[in-house]
RNA sequence: GGGCCUGUAGCUCAGGUGGUUAGAGCGCAGUCCUGAUAAGACUGAGGUCGUUGGUUCGAGUCCAUCCAGGCCCA
């Protein structure tokens, strides 16, 4: 039979059980390999870097994950989920710099590359028994002894394969971009690193120079362009605005907003007069002395003016290069002698501050270079990359931001300085060295996403995002504004590029495989290619001849290596190895997949990268459904960091609340896109709440069950419950699997659990609290063999409801429950299928009845509360008036119900005590909820409902509350002797004629209630075993001793 | 600076298409119930529904604005 159960339980203790039970049967395995037939339910598992401790974050991901997986799988599929590592990128490099005490890639080169690549590979993979032992420990089922690694040569291979693809089509390209830089440690910075080391209140110069425009050096046909009246005699000028005057001599345009009003203005002081052109409502707050507005007119009325430069580039030595578009083919930069610097139209000409004219230096600035590609405008880079002034300025072979106050100084010599000030904003700094960091435009490979942008954008309608806000919002705007992926990096520890540069020709080539790469080396060096690690300087040692022809020059790989964002977005095809082997991945169901989820945070990450390449490769989304997580915080709302010190040890949690509570109050607190705030008192909440609410039914259920030696094989065959009470709770469980399935199919476990929660809730609160005394009957007839059936279904179908939520508790169940008595069943709850409605035992009308039940019963409880009547006192009657006749006859059918809820013999109606109705509806008010007493009523009103206890108190009735409050005691202190539920017992008992009399007229009644075999009067043989009770101000003796 | 999200009780969260007096759980105080219970019931205290405007007979809900927090990006 059933396994006895304490309602002391230990979950961690539990779970460990269940976890050697999945592993030593294997469990995980056969859920997909003994299904070779099954429809396949793809997981693609973002992969975590392993180089730090998994946190509770990953502990969120992993469990969301897993939720989806375990319930496709009880639904027949066959559900895959590869492990994987992330192991190549920045953060990863930086860790070993710090390591070694390294700060730039001069000092990583001469510590050796190889060296240096090694200490990164033997990195990433310090935490992983940390993951693989949480992974476990939570409940992931994830395939982790054969994971897919990034720094593996097959996946790096796949990776080349995907980059020949876009190559072959034109899609990889190398250009110009506007980075940022630090000028002392020589390297670029990720986005990621910026972020670290943003500084507000940082000063900067403000600075208002004046560029003189000069229609003497203007062709006839630039006259007629400029519709504006430029007086030769008074020298007019542009105003812009700018933070960053090192950034004036690369100035080679000026940006205004085409549908912005401008105005020329003119100011004079005792010597002369000048005039100024800027944003018209930027007049205010920037022109401080007395002006006369000459003229209006729109920005787009200055577009196609020439201007003189500052400082001309070829006066001071510096390179002019120009933007040259040549047949749709990316803008490449072309050396000319001189230019005119003009003005153009830009987007992101703000109004708000400056002058409405904005300072373009290609050189320079993102958006900045942008511009110069669309307007084929000039490139001039007076900064060299380690931040020194080049060329022939006065301020040259200064750090650039010491140039700062020199070129003030300079344009106010010159008079081109209308103002200066100081300006403060948020500024990014190196988050290494400190160093102000430099936008740098500089050279690197693209691909040319934008050329898919719009099969990006509707391929992304069609996938099914959980929230779905993030499709149209965050995800879709990205897309939108979507620009050529920069996949280069100039560092150390990645995919290496496979690009090979001839050093005579400049010719290009791109590898695409192994073998491909075998056949192109071959002529050179004899290499072992079978022992071949790709990646640098291995890699880079690989040169052969160029094909070009009549080229001799010999071809080297060019430096970069890939953003690691390509790695993981290559995963759906270089975890298979694809195409090199697993050629079929779509027919086999490998691509794409079903569901992924991860982090809000990885929008412009893995959700970004995946999309990018599966489009690009396959013309659709590499995933059908997401769920978005929000981020998780500490207590105090605060995100959780190392720094703070905020960070939740996911064991701390696990050792004391085991898995399914974390799991489960991950799931319900709230929905998965809204950030969360982390509380372990609300995992033990949790615990004490659901989980051990359910397990006190389960081990209420065994227990009784083992007495009386019930078997699910009692139940006959065809049975359907007719007891209201069973009728009830099956109904409501049947409605309960039909929202469970349908909510988890629509990926969305927290409301699932949620329902779960409230079922649990009403089980054991309502149907076991009304269903106890059915189970403590001796005599096994057909009522109680019903509530066992009906009990014992609900535990099963609950066990099987929960299971992808709460893993343990559910095998724990199920195991005892249904493996222990029905050999032929699945051996893990996990193998076993959904359950499924059955809906001719839903009845919404009962369920309807017994939401009354319980609303009367709980104003029931009110009224006696409040005149002071204890539940265990019965009392003569109720009477109990409803909204309307519908109800009226659903209790009826609940009347019994209430009765024993409340402890009250007879429901009688409000007609039948005269004038009490009347004298209810004088004294309340109405739409009032209260409670009052009239007569000898005590009587609750509450929307519409009144319910009237009469609390007049009869002899009998005093005596039998006396009778249920004598049993309440014995029972108590069987219970503190620790006797066994079917332990009997003699009474002894000693106290007024009062208590007598009730031994006299409920003996049996007692007796029955407690087990006892008889009950006397007087002392029992050891007088100590006697416990003194006050019971109605009466002095009892009582004593109890097993039988 | 831009995009997106969030803001309801001390805490965690519910509050379809606007509609009577804004709810639940936890926590707190008191009372009660209980031979499944680490539980439960009842009562009480606790709310300017982030702010300010607007639409409407009527706004927690719709619109706008601002404030605060978060993420992503400049």
């Amino acid at each position: 039979m059933f396994k006895s159960v304490s309602s002391r339980v230990s979950f961690p203790d539990m779970e460990a059980d269940v976890l050697k039970y999945w592993k030593d049967n294997n469990v995980f395995r056969r859920t997909y390999e003994d299904r070779s037939s099954a429809p396949v339910f793809m997981l693609y598992e973002g992969p975590p870097t392993a180089n730090g401790s998994p946190g509770i974050h990953h502990v969120l991901a992993r469990v969301f994950k897993d939720v989806i997986c375990r319930h496709r799988t009880m639904k027949g599929y066959r559900c895959l989920r590869k492990g994987g590592w992330d192991t190549h990128g920045l953060p990863v490099e930086l860790e070993i710099e710090k390591e070694l005490g390294l700060s730039s890639k001069k000092e990583i080169e001469e510590y050796g590359i190889e060296r240096f690549n090694q200490k990164c590979k033997d990195s990433v993979f310090r935490y992983v028994k940390e993951w693989e032992i949480m992974t476990d420990r939570i409940g992931f089922w994830v395939d982790m002894d054969d994971p897919y690694v990034t720094l593996h040569n097959n996946y790096i291979e796949s990776g080349w394969w995907i980059l020949k693809q876009m190559w072959d089509r034109e899609l990889l390209y190398e250009g110009l971009r506007g980075t940022p830089h630090c000028p002392r440690c020589g390297t670029s910075l990720s986005s990621h690193e910026v972020a670290l080391g943003y500084r507000e209140n940082t000063p900067d110069p403000s600075v208002f120079p004046k560029f003189l425009i000069e229609p003497r050096d203007f062709s006839e046909e630039q006259k007629n362009q400029a519709h504006i009246d430029l007086f030769d005699e008074v020298p007019t000028y542009l105003v812009a605005w700018t933070t960053t005057p090192w950034t004036l001599p690369g100035n080679t345009a000026l940006a205004v907003d085409g549908e912005s009003e401008y105005s020329l203005i003119e100011i004079s002081d005792d010597e002369r007069s000048e005039r100024l052109v800027l944003a018209s409502q930027l007049l205010e707050g920037n022109i401080k002395q007395d002006y006369t507005v000459l003229k209006t007119f729109n920005g787009v009325d200055l577009i196609g003016l020439a201007y003189r430069s500052l400082y001309e580039p070829s006066a001071f030595g510096s390179e002019i290069r120009q933007f040259v578009n040549k047949n749709g083919s990316p803008a490449t930069l072309e050396s000319v002698p001189s230019f005119i610097p003009k003005v153009v139209q830009a987007g992101f000409v703000s109004m708000e501050d400056g002058t409405g004219i904005v300072h373009i230096a290609p050189a320079f600035g993102d958006e900045d270079l942008d511009l110069g590609r669309e307007n084929g405008l000039c490139f001039v880079q007076p900064v060299d990359l380690q931040g020194i002034v080049t060329g022939q300025y006065p301020f040259s072979g200064l750090f650039f931001k010491d140039s700062d106050p020199v070129i003030m100084d300079d344009l106010l010599d010159r008079g081109l300085l209308f103002d200066r000030g100081v300006y403060k904003h948020t500024y990014p700094f190196c988050w290494r060295c400190d160093t102000p960091l430099l936008y740098y435009a500089k050279s690197s490979w693209y691909i040319r996403t934008t050329a898919v942008k719009d099969n990006m954008v509707e391929g992304n309608s069609n996938i099914n995002w959980h929230p779905e806000y993030i499709r149209d919002g965050r995800f879709g705007e990205w897309l939108r504004n979507n620009i050529d992926w920069a996949i280069s990096r100039e560092r150390y520890w990645g995919t290496p590029i496979p690009i090979w540069r001839c050093n005579s020709c400049q010719s290009l080539e791109c590898v695409g495989g192994v073998d491909e790469l075998k056949l192109r080396v071959s002529s050179g060096s004899p290499v072992d290619f079978d022992d071949l690690d790709l990646h640098r300087p291995y890699i880079d040692a690989l040169t052969f001849q160029c094909s070009a022809e009549s080229c001799t020059g010999t071809m080297y790989r060019i430096p970069e290596v890939m953003d690691a964002w390509f790695d993981s977005g290559a995963m759906p095809y270089a975890q298979w190895h694809y195409p090199f082997e697993n050629e079929d991945i779509g027919s086999q169901g490998l691509f794409p997949a079903d569901y992924i989820c991860e982090a809000v945070d990885q929008t412009r990450g893995w959700f970004y990268s995946l999309h990018a390449l599966g489009t690009l490769l396959h013309d659709q989304p590499a995933y059908k459904n997401v769920i978005c997580l929000g981020l998780i915080l500490d207590g105090r709302g605060r995100k959780m960091s190392k720094r703070i010190g905020n960070v939740v040890e996911p064991s701390s949690i696990l050792d004391v609340t085991g898995a399914d509570a974390l799991r489960w109050y991950l799931f319900t607190a709230s929905h998965p896109g809204e950030p969360r705030r982390f509380s372990d008192k609300l995992v033990n909440e949790t615990l004490r709440r659901v989980l051990l609410t359910l397990w006190n039914v389960y081990s209420f259920f065994v227990n009784y069950a083992t007495i009386d030696d019930f078997s699910p094989k009692d139940i006959p065959d065809g049975w359907k419950p007719e007891n209201e009470l069973d009728r009830w709770i099956l109904s409501e469980l049947n409605v309960l699997v039909t929202q469970v399935d349908t909510l988890l199919d629509e990926y969305n476990p927290t409301d699932a659990g949620r329902r779960i929660q409230e079922f649990i809730d009403g089980l054991s609160n309502w149907y076991v609290r009304r269903s106890r005394r059915r189970f403590w009957r001796s005599e096994n007839d057909s009522d109680k063999i019903s509530a066992y059936a009906t009990l014992y279904n609900c535990l099963c179908t609950t066990s099987k409801l929960m299971a992808p939520l709460a893993p343990f508790i559910a095998e724990e169940m199920y195991q005892n429950l249904v493996r222990s008595v029905n050999d032929s069943a699945a051996d893990s709850v996990h193998l076993s299928d959904f359950p499924e409605s059955d809906q001719s035992l839903i009845d919404e009308s009962l369920m309807e009845a017994t939401r009354l039940a319980m609303k009367v019963s709980s104003m029931g409880r009110a009224a006696r509360s409040k005149a002071g009547l204890k539940v265990r006192q019965p009392l003569a009657t109720i009477a109990i008036k409803t909204r309307n006749q519908g109800e009226e006859k659903y209790l009826e059918w609940v009347t019994s119900q209430v009765l024993e809820e409340l402890n009250v013999k007879e429901i009688v109606t409000f007609s039948t005590i005269s004038g009490l109705l009347e004298k209810v509806e004088a004294e309340v008010e109405k739409n009032v909820d209260v409670i009052v007493s009239i007569d000898n009523y005590s009587i609750a009103v509450e929307s519409g409902y009144m319910v009237a206890l009469d609390s007049h108190l009869s002899g009998d009735l005093i005596e039998e509350g006396l009778a249920r409050e004598l049993a309440h005691r014995i029972q108590n202190m069987r219970k503190d002797s620790n006797f066994d539920l079917t332990d009997r017992i003699i009474i002894y008992y000693e106290g007024p004629d009062t208590i007598a009399s009730v031994i006299t007229n409920y003996g049996d009644y007692i007796s029955q209630e407690t087990l006892s075999d008889s009950i006397n009067q007087g002392k029992p043989e050891d007088p100590a075993d006697v416990v003194s009770h006050t019971i109605d101000g009466m002095d009892v003796g009582i004593a109890v001793k097993k039988v």
